[in-house]
DNA sequence: CTTGCCTATGCAACAAGTTGCATAGAAAGA
DNA sequence: TCTTTCTATGCAACTTGTTGCATAGGCAAG
C-alpha cells in the first residue's frame, strides 16, 4: 500500500536507481520501513507505468549501467493526496513478545540468550543512529541552513532513537523478569 | 511465519474457537501481533492439517455452534522448537514517519491534524493499558499467586505500555516541530 | 417490524511480501 | 589464481495478508 509512497518520499528527497533505494532502504528510510530489491524494482516497474516516475538510463563505465528515477509531477500529485489522506495506526508484529509470553508453556530461562542477542543489536542500532545525528544534525559538521527537509528527518530520527531507547530499557525488565523466574517449568 | 506460533500460545493460555482468537488478537495478544479473522480461519485449518491442534464441536443454544481448538502434544512440540530458534530483530512499517518525511515536499502544517489523530489513538490505548495492568496485575482484586504465565504476560504489557509513554512523547516532539515550520513550503 | 449488530465460519480473488535463482563485469583479498 | 564481494537488474514460484462477499440465527433498539 504504502510502499509506493515511500519510493516517491525518497526518490522526491534523492533521484536514483533501484539499487540505490534498496540500500537507502537499508539505512535511513529502513529505519522505519523495509523493502527488499525485489520489491523494490517490482513496484518501480508499476509506478512507471503510472507515469509517477521517470528513467534515466546511466551508463556507468567501470559498473553495470544503472537506470536514475526521478518523481514526476503525477507522482508528487500522488504523493500529495496520500499525504491528505488519514492512516491506520501502524500495526506490530512483535515476534520476541509472543516468544515471551510462549516461554510460560517451556523454559523461560532459555529466552534469556535470544534477549541478550536483541538487546545487543538494539544497542548497535541506537549507536547508529546517534552518529548519524551527530553527522547530519547536532554535530559541528552539519548545521548551517534548518531547513523543512531537514528538521523533518531530524524529528523522525528522535523517532527512531527514543525507540531504541525505550526498547533496551524494556528488554532490561525483560531479562530481570526472565531471571527471576529462573530455570523452573 | 509466526502467526502459527501465535496462535499456539494463544490457545495454551487458553482453548478457543476462530472467532474467539480473532477477538483476543484484537486485545491482548493484538498489542503485538495484529491478525484478521479470516487469516485466523486459514491457519488453524492447516495447524490442524498438520496435527498440532484439535477440534471440538461445541453446540450451542441461543448461538451458532462453534469449534473449539486445543494444543496437541505435536503442536507444543512445535511451539518449543520455535522458541528455541532464533528470530529476526522486528521490522517497521510506520507509515506516519514516511508522510512526517514526506511533508517535507507538501505543506508540514497539513499533518498537524493527522498527528493529533495518532496522539489520541495512542493516548486510548495507553489508557486501555494501564486499566489492564491495574485489573489484572497491579490492582488489589487481582495477584494471588505469582506464576511464570503471568508475570511473562506483565513484561509483554510494560512493554507496551512503555511503547505508547515513548510514542506519545515523541508525537508531542513532532507537533512542536510541525508547529515550527508553520504553513510555510 | 425492520434495521442493524453480534456470534460464528468460511470461500474466492486479489495484493503484497519472501525466497531462490540468474546474469555479469570489476575489484579486492587470500 | 581463485574466491568473494560489490554493483546492478530481474524472473518465477511461493507464502502471507487483505478485501469483499456469503450464510444464518438471535437479540436489541427504534
Amino acid at each position: 500500500m504504502a510502499l509506493e509512497h515511500a519510493i516517491l518520499v525518497s526518490l522526491l528527497e534523492k533521484p536514483g536507481s533501484g539499487y540505490e533505494l534498496a540500500r537507502r532502504f537499508d539505512r535511513s528510510i529502513g529505519y522505519f520501513w523495509t523493502a527488499t530489491h525485489q520489491q523494490i524494482y517490482r513496484v518501480l516497474k508499476r509506478m512507471e507505468g503510472d507515469g509517477w516516475i521517470d528513467v534515466r538510463e546511466m551508463p556507468q563505465q567501470t559498473r553495470p549501467d544503472k537506470k536514475e528515477y526521478s518523481v514526476t509531477a503525477l507522482g508528487r500529485a500522488a504523493l500529495s493526496q496520500w499525504l491528505h489522506e488519514p492512516i491506520e495506526l501502524e500495526s506490530v508484529r512483535h515476534d520476541l513478545a509472543v516468544k515471551i509470553r510462549g516461554a510460560a508453556f517451556d523454559d523461560p530461562a532459555a529466552l534469556i540468550r535470544e534477549v541478550e542477542r536483541h538487546h545487543q543489536a538494539h544497542t548497535d542500532r541506537l549507536t547508529h543512529y546517534l552518529a548519524g545525528e551527530w553527522r547530519d544534525f547536532t554535530g559541528p559538521g552539519a548545521p548551517g541552513t534548518p531547513d523543512a527537509g531537514r528538521e523533518l528527518q531530524h524529528v523522525v530520527l528522535r523517532g527512531g532513537i527514543a525507540y531504541e531507547r525505550m526498547t533496551l530499557a524494556w528488554l532490561d525488565d525483560v531479562l530481570v523478569t526472565l531471571r527471576r523466574l529462573g530455570p523452573a517449568r
